[in-house]
This record gives structure tokens, sequence and C-alpha cells, in this order.
DNA sequence: GTCTATACCTCGATAGAC
DNA sequence: GTCTATCGAGGTATAGAC
């Protein structure tokens, strides 16, 4: 991943093989199966071999890993997102690059789904850390807007764009109760019939 | 509400009125303001202005309040979609009639959105709890499946109707992270922008 | 950077009086 | 049906040695 070994050299993300970027992946793991909540930093420490004592050398408290696995996921989905809209050609191809994109945050193998903890365990953040977040996530969200705003211009758009987005974010983050990666429908399936509810009534094929 | 008194009758609702009915209440007002993890039995006492040990004389522990809640939430929701559904007349009323009446359990003011509940907390319960949710839920379900089949022969559907259900679920559940009750845009347009989603392509109006 | 040891707290749940 | 009192478990976080 290019966009990766980027944003790590920019110290935007902890680099995956050292000490801190080994806890986070194993937190996020356990987060998205077991939820915030649930997950003890013993469960956190005893997943990457140490002590639960341990983790405070990197972290300043177990909330503070659940920010670092927000924001830095965040800031990763929203460099993917970027390039997958850029390679698209037209406002249709953009827009289903935004939901393809979206749906493998959320569901696929790669990013191993950290898009649902986002999503989950939003409530488990004070007021002060979700404010912190809300400036990665409105980087994000910008650029589905902006996709969605050349899909209304081309006439595509069905709906108000702005209400379009949220009811396809709910759609999206619902998949991890229902979708099965291995199962009939492809993703790629399910990234075109969201496409389709989208632009309802419009050729797009 | 005719429904309720006749669910209470039948033994299948609490009586709100009653002690246990009290904590059911307060306890899915505070499970869906703070989530079941982060409210302690101290938290759903103190809201009805008992003791703490004195639940245990109503529930057998703290999950089976939450289950109480789950299920009677959804007995006492299908009945209500059941007669708004049996109230409209044709598929793409039933269907609104869908639509709109899930709108309510979710951000609405007379259920008081404990729907949000059922979503959020299903991972706290027990593998053994959730089967026994999962009864009442697909009585539920199977409402909403009759009336996208009438939409679908009828010719008004655009997509598989298992897949719109499921999009359309996380559309709604995701509602309460995004919509005010007193903004410029009402329920009932929010439920037809829904509509228009699911049927595109066909005049609905 | 990790260890051991532990302080300190809050939680769900119980027991028995009233 | 509610109270008081409390138990035991398990949680986050700290301190100081290595």
């Amino acid at each position: 991943m290019g966009q990766l070994n980027a944003l790590i050299q920019q110290g935007q993300i902890t680099d995956p093989d050292s000490p801190r970027g080994r806890l986070l992946d194993q937190a996020a793991q356990l987060f998205r199966q077991k939820g915030y909540e649930r997950t003890t930093v013993r469960d956190i420490a005893g997943a990457v071999g140490i002590q639960s004592g341990s983790i405070f050398h990197h972290f300043s408290s177990k909330e503070d890993i659940l920010r670092s696995v927000m924001s830095e996921a965040l800031i990763y989905f929203t460099e993917i997102l970027r390039d997958a809209i850029s390679r698209a050609e037209g406002p249709r191809d953009k827009l289903l690059a935004c939901i393809r994109s979206e749906l493998q945050f959320t569901i696929g193998p790669d990013t191993t789904a950290i898009m649902s903890v986002l999503i989950s365990e939003w409530r488990s953040l004070s007021s002060e850390v979700q404010q912190d977040i809300l400036q990665y996530r409105d980087v994000y969200e910008q650029l589905w807007l902006d996709a969605l705003q050349d899909t209304e211009e081309a006439g595509l758009l069905a709906g108000d764009m702005f209400v379009t987005r949220r009811l396809i974010a709910g759609a999206i983050h619902w998949t991890p109760y229902w979708f099965q990666l291995d199962g009939e429908l492809s993703l790629e399936d399910l990234a075109m019939e969201t496409l389709q509810m989208i632009c309802c009534g419009k050729d797009i094929r």
C-alpha cells in the first residue's frame, strides 16, 4: 500500500510493526469483535503478549487507545477514498468508487472492517474526544459530498444530496449485521444495488 | 392506545404503572441514552427511586432487564406495525406505512425511540438470549417482507426484495445519529424520501 | 519498553430484616 | 416489595525495579 507508507513517513499513522502499532491493531480487532466496553486492557495486552501495565507506557488511558484507533483509521480511509475517486472517470463511476470503498472499509477483508468500530463505539468517547475525531470525519465526508454534488449536477441523483448521503451511510454501516463476504451476493453486487438505489430512475448501466 | 391495553391484558407486556413496568421504562430510557454497558443497576434503581438491591426482586439479572425491554418492545412494535399496514390501502401505501412506523419506533416521540436500543445493544446479549429475541424479530420482519413482496408484484420495487429490506433497515436505524425531530425535514418528509429510494424509477406520487 | 505488584474503585448480585 | 449491608469479582491505572 503506497498510501500507507506515505502516511507512516508523514507521522500521521503509527507504524504497524512498532509496539504501539501492534497494540492499535489488536485493540481494533478486539473492539470490533467484542465492543469497546467489553474489551479490557488486559485483553489487549494479552493479544500482543505483554502485561496490562505496560500498555500505559504507550497510551495515557483506555479511551486514548480508542481515540487513536479511530483517528488513524479515518486518516487512512480518507486517503484510500481520495485515491479511489481520483482513479474513477465521470460522476457515476466516482460515486460507485465511494460506495465500493466504504463497503470495503466496513465489511471488506483488507482493512479488517475497522469502520464498524468507528460506528459502534462512537458513544463510548467523551464529548471532547468526539470533537477531536469529528475533524477527521468532516474531511472524509466532504469527499462523499463532492461526489454526490457531481452526480446531482449530471442529473443522476434522485433525492436530496444530504439526505441521500445519510440514508446511504446507514445502509452501508448496517451491512456487518447481515452481509457474508463468502455468500452469494458479492461486495461488488452490493455496491451496484446501492448505486442503483441512489440514482433511481436514471439509467446508470 | 388500544393495542397496548390489549397486550397488557393478554399478559404479553408489563403494565407500565406497575413497579416492574416503571423499571422497564426507565431502564429503556437509560439504555438508549448511555448504552447498556454504561448503565448500572444503581442508575436504574435510582431513576425509579428505589435501592439497587430491590431490582433483583423483579429481575433475575441485569441482562434479564435488557431481554425484557427488547422482547416487550418488539411485541408492541409488531402490533403497531400490523395495525398500520392493515389500515393502509394498496402496496405503495402499505410500504409507506412500514417505513413511517419504523421511523417512529426509531426517532419518534411516542415510543421514546426504543428501537435504537434493540439495534445498539444486540451484542450485549448472550447468544441464548439472542435466540430468544430472534423469535419476536422474525414475526416483525415478516410483516416487512410481505409488504415488500406486494410492492414487487405490483412492479414498484427496483431491487432485490431481501437486499432492499436490509439496506432500508440500515438507513432507518442510522437516523438517530443525524435526524432532528424539530428540524426542517419532517419525519413524513423523510419517509417519502425513503420510499422514493426503494421504488426508484417508478412513479409513486 | 516491559515486568511485578498492587492500589483503588465500581460493578452485579446476595442475605436477611422489616 | 423495599431496605441495609456487604461480598467477591474484575476493572483501570500507578509505582518502581529491571
